[in-house]
DNA sequence: TGTGACATCCCCTAAAACGGGGAGTCCGCA
DNA sequence: TGCGGACTCCCCGTTTTAGGGGATGTCACA
């Protein structure tokens, strides 16, 4: 059984350009293309490729309100973004729409149907280019964990029970020990992680955490 | 000027196989391999190589406490993780320790070199089972934003003043408003959020930000 | 054998936050 | 023109935290 896609993507050269790509691949096989968001909503439900190649840039509707559009009706439907744009503001916000792969316009044609064939069998696929941003987002978040690294094993759990919205009364019976020793932890978590208060310390925790 | 690389991994036969690939590659110089994160980390700094292949589960210093201390000594330093492992929290924090690749050890030895190429050239590589597992995360946080996004502008500050460690006097100060409206606002966010107080505010609003 | 990290508990005082009200002013939308 | 939302402030009494001490015991590592 032949893979199923679909391109949306509104300029007719780039979008003939995609489909012969595809063309080209015996266990690809597209089913259509469309020039906006607007049509590719109303015709993708009834034609369920099994992947979607979306344009991050359209007219009217966006590529990412597309996205997240398919994914309300169909939360399995497998999407890749194609696009010029290399920004982190619209590939994260791509990627927290639904999409599973990401790749920039200028990726060989080999790669656009390796990134089908991954996103068919489940996995994702991004551009180096792409990947890039992602790690350097991570790597942002990065510097950090030394902190959190050597609270010591109650101390963390503590600081998660706390982020969770516990008081330390609570926190006490779930863990079993009294209240004046969780604040001995808080005290020494504010501490070990140079926060001022126990709030800083859940919005650090959480920041680094994930 | 062929690309240099340095090989840290404990298991001697994954070891010999991994310097293998590397040297069928003309582009490539294998210019060491070590056992150990103690070793890698006194030894790399003198050889200095472009890319650090790295095993993250060592005997010893693990793999990602070693990339955390590489680029504490050298924070150009460019290492692709190489690990059978798949959960997402050894993933995240090795990108956040630093590395700027990450493959599973049955990836292709094709992409393997290619990883160290990308790497090399600046940019970043990941397999696509363990780009998947990044996309996931992001999907995670996708559908969330719901609730935070419909806090008022005020309350929004207020949460950010919060997670900041500032307490409502200071809030008051810094927003030019009384303590009182402030708690207001606290109050107010708590009920829209669904959360019994402000710590486990902070900690969902920090969630769904990024 | 001592030093240090960890886990546990205690005291006191003062500061901060909570809970649950009420109550004005705008401003826009119907 | 009335309703709702956002923004602002206030009171009361109670609970929770903060701040800054001190204390004990275990266990590991040197």
């Amino acid at each position: 059984m032949k893979k199923s896609v679909v391109v949306v993507e509104d300029d007719p050269g780039l979008r003939e350009q995609l489909v012969e790509i595809l063309r080209t691949a015996p266990d690809i096989k597209c089913l259509a293309a469309f020039g906006s968001g607007e049509e590719a909503l109303k015709k993708i439900p009834a034609l369920n490729p099994d992947v979607v190649l979306m344009d991050i840039r359209l007219p009217g509707m966006s590529g990412i309100q597309c996205v997240a559009e398919l994914k309300k009706l169909n939360a399995g439907q497998q999407i890749i973004m194609v696009t010029v744009y290399e920004d982190t503001e619209r590939i994260f916000k791509a990627l927290k729409a639904g999409a599973s792969g990401y790749l920039v316009k200028s990726s060989p044609p080999s790669q656009l149907l390796d990134s089908v064939r991954d996103v068919f069998a489940g996995g994702a696929s991004m551009s180096s280019q792409i990947a890039r941003k992602v790690v350097q987002h991570f790597h942002l978040l990065g510097p950090a964990p030394l902190e959190a690294q050597n609270l010591s094993p109650r101390e963390h759990q503590v600081l998660g029970l706390l982020a969770a919205g516990f008081i330390y009364k609570e926190i006490g019976d779930q863990l079993d020990i009294g209240v004046e020793t969780v604040r001995t932890y808080v005290k020494n978590i504010c501490q070990k992680m140079h926060v001022r208060n126990r709030l800083e310390a859940v919005a650090k925790h959480r920041f680094e955490a994930q």
